[in-house]
DNA sequence: CACTGATATATCGCACGGCTATACATAGTT
DNA sequence: AACTATGTATAGCCGTGCGATATATCAGTG
């Protein structure tokens, strides 16, 4: 029943996201993509085409840095948030929210008009 | 102080904000973008290159429709909500509500970690 | 062994939409 | 005449989410 997100409603805060995830623990791709879409109640289903483009992105701005390990058994691309990547994070989680709480109050000033009759 | 949120956190939401505008009364390009800044506490500078082209793809996806009006002295193209574009609002915010409470507890639970210590 | 599906990462190129720049017209003020 | 606010419009740039595609490893099954 869970339906996905729209594209552009992700966008602008898909980085966010990402960036929430790592706060939590060191992770690589493919777990980032699961733990979002578990996370989200299956509303985010990030496709790889979206997902690796994002994260080199992320590294290239020195958000996030990447180190390879294969010591699982498995080869994995592993990310950490650096520091700027942590003040980015909070900055971004901060505007977030003024930005929800902005949306939220201009729909509801517009549309939801107060019942009078109680 | 007020500064502009950024062009990505507005994607996917301003199709929202503009219907939501319309929703209270019939409105101008103009007065749109005069609404929805004041609203938003000076957050929402819609440029009138954002705007117009917003309207006339809300129009042709027959969400809005317009009439031009000069009997006020000054000549305007005023919209108004069609039967679909009611129906739009109120599942583009229904989906918004959703989104946000979903982003809200997805930062929340890989960042602000509970307290163990009270 | 072959086949299937999950795991894991990567890139190409399209589509879409917000925004800068630019343009044009009218009304009111200095 | 000049300037500011009002009012609408379009061309083209640019960033980014995503489908399609490619590649490789590992586990389980027939």
């Amino acid at each position: 029943m869970t339906e996905k997100f729209e594209r552009d409603l992700l966008r602008g805060s898909l980085d966010l996201m990402v960036l929430s995830v790592l706060a939590d623990e060191s992770q690589y791709g493919y777990s980032i993509q699961k733990r979002l879409n578990m996370a989200s109640g299956g509303k985010v289903k990030l496709p790889a085409g979206t997902l690796y483009p994002l994260l080199h992105r992320l590294e290239s701005d020195k958000l996030i840095k990447s180190r390879w390990d294969d010591s699982t058994g498995r080869k994995r691309k592993w990310y950490d948030l650096t520091t700027k990547g942590k003040k980015r994070l909070a900055a971004q989680a901060n505007q977030w929210q003024q930005y929800a709480d902005c949306m939220t109050s201009l729909i509801g000033s517009f549309i939801a008009k107060p019942n009078p009759s109680g």
